[in-house]
RNA sequence: GGUCGCGUAGCUCAGCUGGUUAGAGCGCUGGUCUCACAUACCAGAGGUCCGGGGUUCGAGUCCCUGCGCGACCACCA
């Protein structure tokens, strides 16, 4: 059993699964992920609080790559902010999701053979309680497998009691305001899930149809008639039986004087009107279009304007029947039968009857149920409808004046356009799994109450009453959940200290279903925004950017993700492709290709950590404040400048946290949620400087003695713990797990520590980037000439007079990153040798004699002075040209010329090395 | 039909208000098991920045246009 405590059991890869899961257990012990009240500002406490409500997933879900990018995107921000010292909460639970459950339930009662009809509403909604309480919330355990620091002990569920109160209230409150009505109109309905849809539940899907001309005879005719019918063009035939009229334009000269005439329906055998209407467009089809008020909105519209009736051919099954005062209208051949057979049949029954005129190709869209994908039929009937003109207003002005942003910029507009033609939300359904519409009829004296408590008796007469049968959009209750979680409707210390929240993150498909609507109902009931960010993220797509889904196979799961390269890397990999809103792509045939990046960083990570810890020694570790700043060396000062330097990248990616005023200004509005900058900058230094470069020059130090090892130890040690604190937020288990090993760390949570903050810095910070660039130049050659990579080189720096003590000082240090004796000389030796120059005008000079390629020497510093030429005589025209120098940016003129100097001077060095080695 | 986005190295993507010789990771080539790390290190190859116009001293970046993808919205039957 390895000691995590000893750094010697500290196995050389990093292994996720020996540690995660400890750890997390260790962090919920601890609380760490609770948020408390009483510690906002908002309820007296001294922390700013900072919230993210959790999209709440499908109660039934389980995690795929969709939920693991949101939740990881949540779980940074909400990490990064509890670092910074705010009082985070992140609010996790499960939808009810109505439908979706309901047709689970209702998959597993078809094994027995049985419909819910079978069992009985309560007998079915119990059932799905049991289903629920049994399979359900998996996907929160899943949840804390990628590391996510929700508060569970606030773990909401849209059915739980609290949450339902909530939604009566809501209900009763719109009720009471006159938002909520009820109304006879033609909505979209799900034949399969047998419930009314939303316009947004409905999706539209391109599909090649057919649009069909049918001659609708007249029946009677004049000697003036240029034809004995008129031809109506529909896509969907067998609505023909519920007609109830065919309308021209106005304006159609073809048609005015049918107008007022009649025709007789075929198959139908009804006699129906011609009337003008606006509605029919005379470019379109044949310009005579035929009504079905049942099944078709706009011509539910038409017939509600000429006052016609509107029979129901189609029931709720989809199949044809006499639903609805259309006795007589569906033939036998027709009746029962399903509404895409008895099109095919009419269709040929009409073609029998010299009916159908003709049939074209036509490529329109279809509007297919969201959950189970059949197509939607257009259906007449009773349904709850919430007016949303009134409740857009204030959604509107909070984006446009900027007291919620969203990210990115461009679905601001998205969101404006469709709140400003938004349309009544139809929000009962006709289902039995979710909240039941708190509504009841009085069969007595007619009164409809909504009430906030369950209703025994009428209010007005005391007569027996009735409950309506439907329950509400899943996306109703989903609508309340920024404060229904937090108590709402009661005045509680919760909504006080967290109301409104900081962060929405979520994906553009439920901008309307769900966004929209949250801040619709939290001006409506809190009277302010639930949010003050959107923050909209891509899909997850395979290489084919095909969006990732379950029912295709493309799918990855991040819990195999987990087991093969552990949360960390997931959690990594994610977050440094996180493109602002841009689809992330990933392999799901290539796992180990995909995910590499993050598991390569983790176990770099590890492995900085594993030296330091085991190189480190005992003795207790100054802080860095305690030491002389005159102590610190070159390298010292450069790595704690390129810290400042991450955590100002990583800083300026991130925020800022929230706004500075009411509303966002404009230098913040678009900034800030930079996820993968944020990532990038942490990793450069982390990985490009700290362990590339200072930890290569620490060493020798370390194992030193005296004052400069204290101080190896106290920078190496700080700089460390900083970029660990920086990247906290992107891989918790591991930097949790290496920084706790830190000396003098104990059982603190990395969590929980403070923010790196950027620290004044001694001196020149600048110089050591002299030692990198000699180093890269004397490695280069070193490639160039093919120098065995044992064999040590002797190297002459030829230094400038500037940098002249600095190269000297530095010399050991080059050398032994670059396997190099390095010596240092004021004029250039004049052996036959490789060089490389530096920024500054400092010639690194390796005497190769007796190896070195003369002419191979002398071509490739021909070709470096070539394009070097080159440059120097763009930049110098450049400098020349008058409209340059007036008109460009001060800053940017002055580093040109900065430039031109630098390079002149290369370039004098350079034709010397020439001259001397080549001759001529 | 309307609106919007994208097209930069073999792959996935950065490139912020136009201004050095366009970057990273993965992959590839060559070389290293160098006492934290071969899931690593060192060096390298690889780009007409989708095509065509234009604005500008200067365009991957701005404008127009063409091509190719994609998303959202939509009551033309």
């Amino acid at each position: 059993m390895p000691d995590p405590a000893n750094p010697q059991d500290m196995p050389p890869q990093y292994d996720p699964a020996t540690v995660e899961t400890a750890s997390y257990a260790r962090w919920t012990r601890d609380g760490i992920f609770a948020a408390r009240a009483t510690r906002s500002t908002r309820a007296g406490g001294s922390r700013p609080p900072y919230v993210i409500v959790m999209p709440p997933p499908n109660v039934t879900a389980v995690l795929h790559m969709g939920h693991g990018l949101n939740n990881t995107v949540q779980d940074v921000i909400v990490r990064w902010r509890r670092m910074c010292g705010d009082e985070a909460l992140w609010l996790p639970g499960t939808d009810h999701a109505g439908i979706a459950t309901q047709n689970v339930v209702e998959k597993l009662l078809a094994r027995e053979g049985k419909t819910r009809h079978d069992v009985g509403r309560s007998a079915f909604v119990h059932r799905t309680e049991q289903f629920v309480a049994e399979t359900g919330g998996v996907i929160l355990q899943q949840l804390k497998a990628i590391g996510a620091s929700a508060d569970w002990s606030r773990t909401a569920y849209t059915l739980s009691p609290g949450l339902s109160r909530a939604v009566r209230e809501a209900f009763v409150r719109l009720f009471e305001r006159g938002l909520i009505y009820r109304g006879h109109r033609v909505i979209h309905w799900c034949p399969r899930c047998l419930t009314s849809l939303s316009d947004e539940e409905a999706e539209h899907h391109e599909t090649e149809g057919k649009l069909y001309h049918i001659a609708y005879p007249l029946t009677s005719v004049n000697t003036r008639d240029a034809a004995a019918s008129i031809v109506v063009a529909t896509t969907r035939p067998e609505t023909m039986l519920g007609d109830v009229a065919v309308a021209v334009n106005s304006t159609d000269e073809r048609y005015a004087d049918l107008v007022g005439r009649t025709v007789r329906l075929p198959l139908a055998n009804v006699e129906i009107p011609i009337v003008a209407d606006e509605y029919s467009d005379p470019a379109f089809g044949t310009g005579a279009v035929k009504i079905t008020p049942a099944h078709d909105a706009n011509d539910f519209e038409v017939a509600q304007r000429h006052q016609l009736a509107m029979p129901i051919v189609i029931d709720e099954t989809g199949a044809m029947r006499e639903v609805m005062d259309a006795a007589g209208r569906v033939p036998d051949s027709v009746r029962g039968l399903d509404r895409f057979e008895a099109r095919d049949r009419i269709v040929a029954l009409l073609r029998d009857a010299g009916a159908l005129v003709k049939v074209e190709n036509h490529r329109h869209s279809v509007r297919r149920c969201y959950r189970c994908d059949t197509v939607v039929e257009p259906r007449l009937s009773e349904q709850w409808f919430v007016r949303m003109k009134p409740l857009a207003e204030p959604a509107l002005k909070a984006v446009r004046d900027g007291t919620v942003r969203i990210l990115p910029e461009r679905w601001e507009a998205v969101y404006i356009n469709w709140l400003e033609g938004i349309r009544d939300w139809n929000i009962s359904r006709q289902l039995w799994w979710g909240h039941r519409i708190p509504v009841w009829y009085c069969d007595g004296c007619g009164r409809v109450s909504a009430s906030r408590e369950n209703l025994a008796q009428c209010p007005a007469c005391s007569g027996p009453v009735r409950q309506d049968e439907d329950v509400l959009d899943t996306w109703f209750s989903s609508g309340l959940w920024p404060f229904s979680t937090l108590g709402w409707p009661d005045d509680t210390e919760d909504l006080r200290a967290f109301y409104p929240t900081d962060t929405l993150s979520t994906a553009p498909e439920i901008l309307f279903f769900w966004v929209a609507r949250m801040i619709m109902l939290g001006y409506a009931f809190l009277g302010e925004t639930p949010f003050r960010t959107v923050y909209l993220h891509g899909t997850v797509r395979d290489t084919n950017h095909v969006k990732m889904s379950k029912s295709l196979g493309n799918g990855i799961d991040p819990l195999d993700v987990v087991a093969l390269y552990g949360a960390d890397a997931l959690r990594y990999t994610v977050i440094a492709g996180m493109g602002l809103g841009a689809d992330t792509i990933l392999d799901p045939n290539d796992l180990e290709r995909s995910f590499a990046p993050g598991r390569n960083f983790v176990t770099k990570l590890w492995n900085m950590g594993r030296f330091l810890l085991t190189n480190l020694g005992t003795d207790p570790v100054a802080e860095l404040d305690t030491l002389s700043p005159q102590r610190l060396t070159r390298a010292d000062r450069w790595i704690l400048h390129r810290l400042n330097a991450a955590i100002a990248v990583c800083d300026a990616a991130l925020g800022p946290a929230r706004p500075a005023g009411e509303t966002w200004n404009d230098a913040d509005r678009y900034s800030g949620l930079r996820l993968n900058e944020y990532t990038e900058g942490a990793r450069a230094f982390a990985w490009g400087e700290l362990a590339d470069w200072y930890v290569e020059s620490v060493k020798p130090r370390l194992s030193g003695t005296g004052d400069d090892r204290e101080t190896a130890r106290a920078v190496l040690v700080y700089a460390f713990d900083q970029v660990l604190r920086l990247l906290q937020p992107i891989v918790p288990f591991v930097s949790d797990t290496l920084w706790r090993r830190l000396p003098g760390r104990h059982d603190e949570s990395l969590a929980l520590a403070n923010w790196p903050q950027a620290r004044a810095v001694p001196g020149n910070p600048a110089e050591f980037a002299l030692v990198i660039e000699a180093v890269n130049g004397i490695r280069k050659l070193r490639a160039d000439y093919s120098i065995a990579p044992g064999t040590t080189v002797a190297c002459v720096l030829v230094a400038q007079a500037t940098s002249r003590e600095l190269c000297r000082d530095e010399a050991a240090l080059i050398g032994r990153l670059s396997k190099a004796t390095v010596s240092v000389v004021d004029r250039a030796p004049t052996e036959t040798a490789a060089h490389a120059i530096l920024s500054d005008g400092t010639q690194v000079v390796l005497p190769l004699a007796g190896v070195v390629d003369i002419d191979r020497e002398c071509t490739r510093l021909q070709a470096d002075l070539d394009s070097l030429d080159k440059q120097l005589t763009a930049l110098r025209a450049r400098l020349q040209n008058e409209k340059f120098v007036a008109r460009a940016r001060p800053d940017v003129v002055a580093a040109e010329r900065q430039k031109e100097v630098e390079w002149s001077a290369r370039r004098v060095l350079l034709a010397d090395k020439v001259r001397t080695l080549c001759g001529a």
